[in-house]
DNA sequence: TATATATTGTGAATATATTCACAGCGTGAT
DNA sequence: ATCACGCTGTGAATATATTCACAATATATA
């Protein structure tokens, strides 16, 4: 856990997961070969195998990856032990769609607070998960163990936020809003900017129609 | 237009004229270093220069980049000369965030419309967007001359909705379905796995915390 | 049990992205 | 009008990510 472990590497492990648990769940395969992985992916097979070896899995020539055992390795790659919790901050429209979204989705990896400035929202239960005012923040992190945390806050307020989960305790964040977090080089931040995004999108729609 | 441009400098571009135009609107100022604005994007000043040296845009030693000019430039790059047309295809919680954010904000990149499979959604309007039946989506886009989209409808449709995005044209997608869409070469798909990215802070906030 | 075969695991090669480092130059100061 | 400075633009170097290509090998088959 201490070598770098690539940033895109993590991402493809848990696409990978997702994808391994439905042909357990729903097609009842028990082996895979890279190159199905791959394609279900959107990556080469070389990729597919390169991951495994960063996380020490062996499949075995001839009949490929143990699908059961390899969502198992995955997980205790990537997974904590026990229960991670995450908080969620900003009870907006894009807060709200992520708690319906995640509520009961991972046990182990489990929204259990909300924070919001507006007052009427502390105290409410938005689904499954207790909602509090802003300035509970540091206590009910601390209480609850939060180590990760999602910002759907407005940009004016991100970078405060973001301050106030440091000082807390919090190590990683996902960043909704579209400014970019000053942190200490000990805190992870995975940025989606739904606007930049979409610029891309647009772009290179435009780019594919000329040529 | 035709040669290679790297998806990673597009997203860049974008982050770097949303912050020229907060110092433009807010702070009045005129010109920008490359160190400034790589600070406040969070990359280095080197890479503030390659990125203007492939939209062809040069600053002037000594003063730095003109940031009306280079906003303009940046424009000129990224955006269509006219509207370009988007369309949000599944109006549950995460679309009706992302309508309500977007709701007028950029008015040459704009969501003309949205669908859902909910026939009590047709014909509302949401956010100032006008929503349709899905039925009636391959006439609307050819008539709105749509070329981008945004999926936010839940995996099992997600394949299928692309599959009618790209037989009405559409080139550009940005895709929150947690699926790897299948679709020809020549559309350009941006992925918003809002999984896999929080699975991703949650391994990094424990990687540090290790440490 | 022996054999043929298709897949894995991985060193090396390649491709892509980022950073270094410095020549050249426009600007403000004098 | 001249000068000195600090920035830009960019070739080269480096770092990172991906792919190639093939030896090693476990399995299914006969």
């Amino acid at each position: 856990m201490n070598v770098q472990i690539p940033d895109k590497t993590v991402g493809r492990l848990s696409l990978y997961r997702r994808l391994l648990s439905n042909l357990l769940g729903i097609e009842k395969v028990k082996f895979v070969f890279s190159h199905q992985l791959a394609k279900d992916a959107g990556v080469t097979a070389a990729q597919v195998r390169r991951d495994m070896m960063i996380i020490g899995y062996s499949g075995s020539p001839k009949r490929g990856y143990a699908i059961e055992e390899l969502v198992e390795s995955i997980g205790q790659f990537l997974d904590a032990p026990d229960l991670q919790a995450v908080a969620l901050i900003g009870v907006g429209n894009l807060g709200r769609a992520i708690l319906t979204y995640f509520a009961g989705r991972r046990p182990n990896l489990r929204i259990v607070a909300a924070f919001d400035n507006d007052p009427n929202k502390a105290g409410t239960v938005i689904s499954e998960c207790r909602c509090y005012a802003m300035q509970e923040m540091p206590e009910v992190l601390e209480k609850k163990n939060v180590t990760t945390a999602i910002i759907t806050v407005p940009a004016g307020q991100a970078q405060d936020v973001a301050d106030l989960l440091v000082s807390s305790g919090v190590r990683g964040m996902l960043n909704f809003a579209p400014v970019n977090l000053r942190v200490p080089a000990s805190v992870y931040v995975e940025d989606m900017d739904i606007t930049t995004s979409l610029e891309k999108a647009a772009f290179f729609a435009r780019c594919r129609t000329a040529s």
